[in-house]
RNA sequence: UGGCCCAUGGUGUAACUGGCAACACGUCUGGUUUUGGUCCAGAAGAGUCUAGGUUCGAGCCCUAGUGGGCCAACCA
């Protein structure tokens, strides 16, 4: 973070006012506490983002804390995966905490909770308790077993501890009300059995603290001085507090919980559990598919630290439920890559290029800039021969003048090389163009529209190539009550091509990203080996022209167009009409009553070109900005215009006027 | 029917303790360019959910309403 530093956010403000209060900066300590049941995804990279954005901006440690208190869905490979995501994402924890490490602690806790007469044993079955405990509106009834002594529950809880008792048949509960109005409060679980092998404690406990009886306490044993989470915790907040009152020593810092919006994606999933499931029906690779919203997912395919971080950031904090758009990471990603990734020429739909007048075996071995965005990178040698490899698309035989390719009797530049002419062409039995026959010329001065990229026939290098497109046809696969997230995947996430690259990529190893000039960014992927090349397509360039002629689906178009059929744009007279009303509206009440008059009549004249269906948001516009006199006439004008009778007009204006109970708007009503 | 949270251009975030709404993405022009990329210049797009109130003045404060989210797992 900079010197010139953004407005804070509300987090960032708790801070810096608890900072002003006199709490001591070295105080300040942060943690990120992921369960280690899945991969992380993009979501947790803004919750990574915030807590070790803060620990690098003040200077203060984080720890990483696994929460693993459910034995039955936490693996030893999902904590290398976190790690290693988190280290790559360049992130440095201070300490790797677990909070299976507090486990002794917790249980020590709460049997002075059980002498206190705070927690209580409860023999129900989940059901009955489920029942007993209320909804929402109603409060929940007191346990049978509520007021067991202190005795009674000591005994049931070491056996529970002992192993004497199934799953289910005890558990620990905190004595709070069973009539809060929040349901975290209805004498909430502090204890169950589960007797599972935990990764890390193997069988030495087989009664596991829940997440409430365990964060707040586990934030207190590291001292963390601010906990951050997610939205959905905050009805928690009220239960952390409760219970850190029952250990919290005044000598030492209290933390303080605080919830932040979670990131959305647009047309992705963010749930553990639904991606597991993608996992597991075998609908991706693996947990790093390239497809997958998965930090080792976007690593894969090719998305850097850099432009994660940068996204992040832009996204901001705030606690307002959001979904950001796709085309934001892609921006992020292309603004990194296009400064750092070495452009290299590759043909993924080639058509054949011969250039009639360059001798058969000449070869010309020429420079080419590594990259124009980054001078020290240099240049490289790329083969040039008789026949080369072009786009398929680059090609038409007859096209307009915006088509900047080559077309019969048209000029192209080869980048890096020369101008060629197309004279001729020779087709297939189905009159597909099989070649395409050039003259070339040494001239490379010419101005010519159009630049190509190529690949030299005979020196081009086979190899892989996977295009992805999104998972999920739907903006929000989740987000609906009706349907499952399963039903809108996309059948064609991704596509495999066979296609020729230049020579130099020989050497590219695995994780290397390139620009394919004129196409997008790829990388190699960890499938390639020493005979095989497999490029992932991370992102296509900005492609204005795929816009223009449609024929490539264009996804901010696309995008474009949804948001116009959900909102549609003003039509020409009524933003006329919004204009005039801004100009004019504003110093209307200061007018001479001349001139009042003046603005009426050209209102009305506007209000000709004004259709039915734009009346109401007019109106509400002319209201706001003229007054309620100026949109009442220009109303009235519209509805007479589209063949309403005077009376009825007046009469739905009185409605409507008595509806929104706008007296002004009754006076003026009544006036006309 | 309860409690809590939220409400600013298409999207996301700003606007210091009230002083006529800014930045980024996206969109659209034009220019440069051996990438229809980058870069440069510019434009359109909200008057801050609604209605009241306080105030000389409200996106910021108050009240009510509306809309959305979260909360009834021996998950985290």
């Amino acid at each position: 973070m900079s010197e010139e530093r953004r407005s804070l956010n509300f987090i960032e403000q708790i801070i810096e006012d608890d900072l002003a209060n006199g709490m001591s900066k070295n105080a300040l300590r942060f943690r990120f506490p992921p369960e280690p049941n899945g991969y992380l995804h993009i979501g947790h990279t803004k919750a990574i983002g915030i807590s070790f954005g803060l620990g690098e901006y003040y200077d203060a440690p984080v720890n990483l804390r696994f929460d693993d208190t459910n034995p039955a869905k936490e693996e030893q490979e999902y904590v290398d995966a976190i790690k290693r995501d988190i280290a790559w994402l360049g992130y440095q924890w201070d300490q790797v905490l677990f909070s299976s490490d507090y486990f002794q602690q917790l249980y020590d806790w709460a049997i002075q909770l059980i002498k206190e007469g705070k927690a209580y044993v409860d023999s129900q079955s989940s059901e009955a308790m489920a029942e007993q405990k209320g909804t929402p509106t109603e409060p929940g009834v007191d346990s049978p077993f509520r007021n067991r002594t202190v005795e009674e529950n000591l005994a049931l809880f070491d056996r529970m501890k002992n192993g004497e008792f199934d799953e289910g048949e005890h558990i620990l509960r905190a004595k709070i009300d069973m009539k809060h109005t929040n349901m975290l409060m209805r004498d909430p679980i502090m204890y169950r059995v589960v007797k599972r092998a935990h990764h890390r404690t193997g069988d030495d406990w087989c009664i596991y603290p829940m997440y409430d009886w365990t964060h707040g306490e586990s934030d207190y044993i590291e001292q963390i001085s601010h906990s951050l989470c997610s939205l959905e915790f905050k009805p928690h907040r009220e239960l952390y507090d409760w219970f850190l009152d029952q250990v919290v020593d005044s000598g030492k810092l209290r933390p303080k919980q605080r919830e932040f919006a979670r990131l959305n994606l647009s047309y992705t999933i963010m749930s553990k559990r639904k991606l597991l499931k993608l996992v597991e029906d075998g609908i991706v690779k693996g947990w790093d598919d390239p497809r997958m919203p998965t930090i080792s997912g976007l690593r894969r395919r090719g998305y850097t630290p850099t432009a994660l971080r940068k996204f992040v950031e832009t996204v901001g904090v705030a606690k307002r439920d959001n979904v950001i758009d796709v085309s934001l990471l892609e921006f992020c990603i292309r603004e990194d890559l296009n400064k750092t990734a070495p452009r290299v020429m590759a043909v993924l739909n080639p058509v054949k290029l011969i250039i009639i007048n360059y001798p058969e075996d000449k070869v010309e071995w020429l420079d080419a800039e590594n990259n124009q965005e980054d001078e020290s990178a240099g240049y490289r040698k790329v083969p040039f021969s008789r026949e080369l490899y072009i786009e398929k698309e680059d090609f038409k035989e007859e096209a307009s003048n915006k088509f900047f390719r080559l077309k019969l009797g048209g000029e192209v530049r080869l980048k890096n090389a020369y101008i060629v002419k197309a004279e001729s062409v020779i087709k297939d039995a189905n009159g597909e163009v099989t070649e395409i026959h050039c003259t070339y010329s040494e001239d490379t001065s010419k101005k010519v529209k159009g630049t190509l990229h190529w690949v030299s026939i005979p020196h081009a290098l086979k190899a892989e190539v996977r295009e992805y497109d999104r998972l999920f046809m739907d903006e929000a696969p989740d987000g609906h009550q009706d349907k499952d997230f399963m039903e809108f995947l996309n059948p064609n996430s991704l596509k495999t091509i066979e296609a020729f690259v230049e020579p130099s990529l020989a050497e590219a190893v695995i994780e290397n990203r390139y620009q394919f000039q004129r196409l997008g960014y790829f990388n190699v992927d960890k499938d390639a080996t020493t005979e095989r090349l497999v490029f992932n397509k991370t992102v296509g360039l900005r492609d204005t022209w795929a816009k223009i002629t449609g024929t490539e689906r264009s996804r901010s178009k696309l995008r474009q167009n949804n948001s116009q059929s959900q909102k549609p744009q003003n039509s020409p007279p009524k933003r006329k009409a919004i204009d005039v009303i801004k100009q004019l509206g504003k110093k209307y009440t200061n007018l001479p009553e001349i001139k009042q008059q003046k603005v009426r009549t050209e209102i009305l004249e506007l209000a000709k070109e004004v259709s039915y269906e734009e009346l109401e948001p007019l109106f509400n516009t002319a209201v706001k900005k003229a007054g309620t006199r100026i949109a009442v006439t220009l109303v009235l004008s519209v509805l007479l215009k589209n063949g309403f009778q005077k009376n009825d007009v007046i009469k739905a204006f009185l409605n409507k006027a008595k509806q929104d109970s706008n007296r002004l708007l009754v006076l003026e009503a009544s006036k006309v």
